[in-house]
DNA sequence: ACGGTCTGTTCATTAATACTGTACACTCGT
DNA sequence: ACGAGTGTACAGTATTAATGAACAGACCGT
């Protein structure tokens, strides 16, 4: 037979396991209403085959997530509140910067960076893989991203792909505070 | 024959082939890499076959990438700046609140909600798929999240599952504002 | 005790299709 | 004109996804 097993079916089976008893449904019932026998299903769950991109859509549809919803099943630590006084500092290489985390749980990743005047990101834009939100908390920042400079105020956003060579800066007499997001997709 | 090409194996293949020739690798290279035939990359990246979870493993890895990232690849308005001012507002069913888009681009998805005094997410705590993260902004707000209530002010933040009933409210004197995101799962 | 009906799992068999190999058409340097 | 690169088309086969039947256990009412 050789049966072989790999970690990411084990985890897509779990997921599928843990959405299904979370809707009360039945092996059975899952199966059919994504028009597939009890046993598939059940050796899907349990890692031992590994199913078609169409078939793991059929099921991923009944579950009611997407098949992405499946594959990067969110991590545990969820339903967390972190108040504004009590962050986790996180070590970092800004100049005249805290870096605070905001909770890394699930799909997403946030932070919130304090910035002295005077304090950037570092000396030149970076260039990164991923993706980001920042949203300015409070006070003024200016933003570079690609070629153009933006002048970014209180409640400002910004979307970007962090392939964009990009540069946060305070250039104010104050303090200021962006919020920054960004998708996690650790395996 | 009949190959039925789905909406989804179209939107991987595009994916593959981006980050393919992205990296610089021939069809050839990229096939050799991930130890399979020429054709069948091509096929993958045509939409014609509906690979198994494992294969498309395999070529993710030689792409650098995780499996998820072929599955919800980013769209395509990314590097997108939204003013304070000048934001998008959204229909919504929020009693005495407005919600404003912050840019759905890429794999995030961000809203800022201002709940005039009084006003609220909903009658009752909602629950739907996904998940959220939510940074107080402007204001106290009151946040149901499952059995507990919080009492949230400016700076405070809460990572949660949307599964878990939640409900915001302001009940104080003067408006609150907060911002949301959340990963897109759309298909 | 007894059916009856639900639960999920195992495993040999098969029907489907993922994947291969060969052939093709094309562009680029030499 | 050749060779070496590019990507694609298609018929075939060898793999394996998916099935079906039979299994053991849990629960219910009679």
């Amino acid at each position: 037979m050789d049966t072989t097993i790999t970690t990411r079916q084990l985890q897509i089976g779990e997921e599928v396991r843990r959405l299904r008893t979370g809707l009360g449904l039945s092996v059975r019932t899952l199966a059919a209403r994504a028009e597939f026998s009890p046993s598939f299903i059940s050796q899907v769950e349990h890692g031992q085959v590994s199913p078609s991109i169409a078939s793991l859509e059929r099921i991923a549809a009944v579950l009611g997530v997407t098949i992405a919803g499946l594959l990067a099943p969110a991590t545990e630590k969820l339903d967390a509140i972190t108040r504004a006084g009590d962050r986790r500092r996180l070590a970092s290489s800004w100049s005249k910067a805290r870096i605070e985390d905001l909770g890394a749980s699930g799909r997403l990743e946030a932070v919130i960076i304090t910035i002295a005047p005077g304090g950037r990101s570092g000396k030149t834009p970076t260039s990164h893989a991923g993706e980001e939100l920042g949203i300015v908390f409070e006070g003024d920042v200016s933003f570079t991203l690609g070629e153009d400079v933006h002048r970014l105020k209180r409640g400002d956003s910004v979307s970007f792909s962090s392939e964009t060579p990009h540069l946060w800066e305070n250039h104010g007499p104050e303090a200021a505070q962006i919020a920054i997001v960004s998708p996690r997709f650790t395996h």
